[in-house]
This record gives structure tokens, C-alpha cells and sequence, in this order.
DNA sequence: GTGAAAGCGCTAACAG
DNA sequence: CTGTTAGCGCTTTCAC
């Protein structure tokens, strides 16, 4: 059924290594010949078979792509940016799901590592010592999204999490919210947890103002756990005027829980996202939110990616791309009155 | 670096025949030299190298997910529903894009066959000629989800679009509504278009309702469109006291458009849904629809597809899971007085 | 039970 | 330029 080098070269009278240096244009070989082999191939259909090929040359054309879950927007377009770029490199994607899980994210490393994968794009939440140390080992070519890697042999790109943070905090402040609440993820998520969070930290600092541990709010990146959050806050007899949450995801569980208590968003009580997925311009208020150029940031990871495959050498290892705020209806833009 | 099975060999003082027994479990072997065997495997941290075995047994454990974009959350859930599954088989997902193009569909098809994939879950709008021929000259293992293949060979698992169509929209009709609007996907995709569409016409008929082509609005299943072509059907001067959204997303882009422009929903008009993502509990308002057992759908899927490539043969060729309706705050309960 | 040897389909070094 | 040969790492007859 399926036929093998073997085959193409009977048929063309030829040795296969010369079948083979035909395929891959590896050395020249004799028009006659040339011309007697590809003929046989294409009147056999060959098509060389990429595990023999991957078994020699140890590579495979596969990229492994780990991300924490696909249903998340953020991820899911990150997912496709990078398809589209490396599509058009022949490579293909192997995703895998890692769910914030350290040990299925090693497992997933260690198997793409054995299935030879050509390099890897990796989300995650941290890095430990133990993907360091994988990565110094397998010496797999790794870009990482949304966080940076200290390795010197690694690339990344994100975004500025902690200024973003800083300066949506400040948008409130300016316009004299004191009262500000936060939702923030696990702070074991370096960037996503832990830099907004401390952006957010600082720029009430910057006004003089201490942190109130009632106003921060913990939550995953799920919108039923934002929800959570924000009913506990509300059924413990909190108050805010403003809440920055940091993810769109968490800023819609948190407008459906304020909502569904009797807040109205944003003239009762001013609510900010993170990220810009889609959904933030169709919820019900649109969402102010910080805009991150999501698709491109998935583009890059995969260009850097293949830069480094390819040998090429990159400028820049860590790559930060800018960030926006995008004002939309969940708040106001005058300035409001004291609370 | 990597370490062979000829070391593990070594170690253990035995033949890689006798390594390869132990670690297969293919013929009985000797307890002492098995023993030997499992702690040179241990001390090396040895793992069979998966492209040299599927060189030998002409299998690659990957398996080909065809989908037309990740970013819809309907698609992201079945993804997700199919990762869990194959993992624990051993398997691997290879992620490809189609966004509805044929073209691009075919171009990954042919990909994924010279990539020697083991198998192929398919997710498309249509079933043509071309997939058909494809499938039958390849032999690869399909199974296509939310589509059926006539083909005998093939395996599907979906819902009874129809059906459920039928259903909701016989709920407006029994309450009284009169002037039901559609916004249905393009009658290409054979089930969420037309199958959901056929569906909506046959309740209207069965109330001796005439099709009127005002309310028909033609979208596809993003946001965005579905919102244009509700300002389209206003702009027209056009009324109707409840829509029939053939998915969620078209279902948020109508609440977010009515809405932009002055109509409550669901006081002065009614929305229902199509496949119950979470968003559809998030939205505001949340929104009544059908319920699909998306993460089922790609077990399911999947279960279908390992059982084929294991050479297993299933009872049921053609699975169609169950549905409901949801009843939310996108619509009413009461009955509405003519309109 | 077990080892030697052949071979999966392909590439690459080595002669010529 | 080209054919022969030796593997890539593993499984699997086939003798012993």
C-alpha cells in the first residue's frame, strides 16, 4: 500500500541513495536520473516516511505547544497565532494541557522530549528549577509566553503585567476611588499573579495608601471562581468603589456577581479586566481592560522559535511587547466623589 | 545524553532482546534477570524511544484534531474533551486550523496522512466528496464529530440538531410568540446551519406559520456578524418579539445589539441560544439554550476513534448524545401576550 | 527462557 | 556523480 524508497528506486533503476539525494537535493545527481526518479515517485505516490526520517535525523518537524487550558480565550487565540506561523513553516503543533499542574507539565516535557519534538512553546504559570534543568538537559529549543526564563539559553516574550497593572490601578486612583478592591490569581503565578498584583500594590503606595487585605480578593483565572470571590467579599459586608481584576474572565464573574447583588456596573461601582479577549468588547458593560496583542504574542513566540531551530541568533531573547488600556463602558471616565 | 536500549543491555548483563521482553511484557521472562532488567532501566532513566518503536510497528501514537478555530469556545471545550481521553491511551493531539476552508482541510488531511498519524477526529462543516475519497484511499481511522459521514466506515457522535432546534423554538411558539426571528450560520454546514435551521422551520410550519424571509438573519458563528446582522434586521424596521440564536456566540452578539439599541431582553424581546458554553451562564442577561454535551462529544469522540485503531469494532457507528434546554434569564417563562 | 540477527524506511559516510 | 554499507533504536522471528 504505502510505498517505500525501496520501491521508487527498483522502479527507477537506481541505488536508493540516489533516490534519497533526489528527495533532499543533498548532492547533486544526474539529470537523466534525476528526471528517471522523480518520475517514479510520482508514479508510486512516495512519500518519504518522517518516522524513518525523524529516527535518523532526530527531528521531526512537531512542536510541542503546553498550555494550562485551551478553553481559556487567552489561550486559545495565543494557540493560534502560533499555528498560523509555523504552518507556514511545516511544522505542526502538539498541544498539550497542563491545567497549572507542575507535575503533568514535567510529564508532558519528558514525553514531547522522547517523541523528539523539534522545540517547544511553553506557558506556565512558574518556572522551576526542575523545567531549567530540563530544558539545560534535553537542550530542546524553548520559547516561553507570558513569562520570562532567567536561562540565558531560553527565549521569551510577554508584557510589561507589572506597569499594566500599575497604571489601570492608577486610572482609578486619579480620579479618587480610594476604596479600590483587587481579584488577583494564585501569586505562585509569577506574572499573571504576582506582577499584577504587585502593580496594582504599588500604585496605591504611590498614593499614600496602605494595602487593605479585605479589598484583595483571591481567585483563579475561572469565571466561577472570580464569582466566588466576589461574593464572599460582598456577604462579608465589604465595600469598594472600584475592582481591578486581573483577567477579563475574573472581571466578568466579577460584574455578574455585583450585578446580581444589586450593583450597578460602573455608576455604583467601577470594574476593570486584563487582556482584552473578545468577550471583554461584547459583555454587558463592554469591559475596560488592559489590551495585550495576544495573537502577535503567539506570532512571535513561534518566530523566535524558529530562529532558534533554524541557528539563527536572535537580538533580543526576551521580548516585551507594549500593552494598552482600552476604556470601555464597565467605568466611568469623570472623576468620581468621595466615597 | 539519551540513553538505548543496548545500554540498559549492558547494564543488566542480557540481551536487548530480553530488555525489550521485559519492558513490552511480550514473552515470559526469567524473574532474576527481570529484576536485573527493571533497575538498569531505573539507574539509566531509560525510555523507549516511541519513534524507533513506531518505525517497527508503523504507528506514531499521534492522532490528527481538525478543527476550524480553537478560539470558539464550542471547539476549545471539544479539544479539551478529546486531550483527556487520548492522553491516558498514550496518544498525542496534532492540532489543525481550518477555518472552514476545504481547501485548507484537504492541505491538512494530506499532512497529517504523510505524517503518518494513527488516526483523525474530524471536525468540519460539510462532509464532501473529496474527504469521502480521501478517507477510503488513505484507510485512516475517522471519527467526525457534531457531522455524520454516510460512509460505512466512519464514525460520528453529535447531537439531533434538528431536533433541538425544533424544540426551542416550539417554546416561543406555545407561549404565544408569533414573530420569531433566526440568526442562523451559513446552510453549508450541514448541521449547525441547516439541520438548526430546517428545525426552526418545521415548528413555524407546525403552527401553520408562513417562513418569513425578513426574519431570517444570516450570520456566521462569530460575535461580530451575528451583531451586524441584528443592526441590519433593526435598521430594516424590522420587529420580532424573539430570536432563535443557532449558537451562543450569535446569541451574545444579539443580546449585546438589542441592547445598544434600547430593547430589554428578555422584556421586549426574547434570545435563546445553541449549545450552552459557559459564557451562556455568565452572559447578563444569562441565556436560555440548548444544552450539548460539548466535553462528552469529544470523549466520546475519541473513545470511538482508539477503539477503531485498536481494531475493535463498535456496536454504534453513529452516536447522537443527548441535549436539553436550558432555561435562563434571556427569556421568559410566562406566556407573552400577542404581539 | 534467551541471544543473535534481521529489518522497519531512511540518511550519511565511504569508496570508487 | 553513484552504489554499497552501516547504522538510527527498537521489535521480532528463529534457533538454541
Amino acid at each position: 500500500m504505502k510505498k517505500t524508497i525501496n520501491e521508487v528506486a527498483k522502479l527507477a533503476g537506481v541505488s536508493k541513495a540516489t533516490v534519497s539525494r533526489v528527495i533532499n537535493e543533498s548532492k547533486p545527481v544526474n539529470p537523466d536520473k534525476k528526471e528517471k526518479v522523480l518520475k517514479a515517485i510520482k508514479e508510486l505516490e512516495f512519500r518519504p516516511n518522517p518516522v524513518a526520517r525523524g529516527l535518523v535525523h532526530k527531528r521531526t518537524g512537531l512542536i510541542g505547544v503546553l498550555i494550562p487550558d485551551i478553553t481559556n480565550p487567552f489561550f486559545a487565540e495565543i494557540v493560534r497565532g502560533i499555528e498560523g506561523v509555523i504552518q507556514t513553516h511545516q511544522f505542526n503543533i502538539i498541544l498539550c494541557h497542563t491545567f497549572h499542574s507542575h507535575e503533568k507539565e514535567m510529564e508532558h516535557l519528558h514525553m514531547l522530549h522522547e517523541k523528539y519534538v523539534d522545540g517547544i512553546i511553553f506557558m506556565t504559570s512558574k518556572v522551576t528549577d526542575a523545567h531549567r534543568k530540563f530544558f539545560v538537559e534535553s537542550k530542546l529549543p524553548v520559547t516561553f509566553v507570558n513569562r520570562r526564563c532567567s536561562d540565558l539559553n531560553s527565549y521569551s516574550v510577554d508584557i510589561n503585567n507589572y506597569q499594566a497593572a500599575f497604571e489601570i490601578t492608577s486610572f482609578f486612583l486619579k480620579r479618587g476611588h480610594r476604596k479600590i478592591a483587587v481579584i488577583r490569581a494564585p501569586l505562585t503565578d509569577k506574572t499573571s499573579g504576582y506582577e499584577r498584583f504587585r502593580g496594582y500594590q504599588d500604585a496605591l503606595r504611590a498614593y499614600q495608601l496602605p494595602i487593605d487585605e479585605n479589598l484583595v480578593l483571591r481567585s483563579n483565572f475561572k469565571v466561577e471562581n472570580a464569582y466566588k470571590a466576589v461574593r464572599n467579599f460582598l456577604d462579608g459586608g465589604n465595600k469598594a468603589s472600584a475592582m481591578v481584576a486581573t483577567s477579563d474572565l475574573m472581571a466578568i464573574g466579577a460584574i455578574k456577581c455585583l450585578t446580581d447583588h444589586g450593583y450597578r456596573v460602573p455608576e455604583e461601582i467601577e470594574v476593570s479586566g486584563f487582556d482584552d479577549i473578545p468577550m471583554a468588547t461584547y459583555y454587558r458593560p463592554s469591559i475596560t481592560t488592559i489590551h495585550q496583542p495576544i495573537l502577535d504574542m503567539g506570532k512571535t513566540a513561534s518566530k523566535m522559535l524558529i530562529a532558534k531551530m533554524e541557528g539563527r541568533g536572535l537580538l533580543e531573547k526576551n521580548i516585551v511587547l507594549p500593552h494598552t488600556i482600552v476604556f470601555r463602558k464597565s467605568t466611568l471616565k469623570s472623576p468620581i466623589s468621595e466615597v
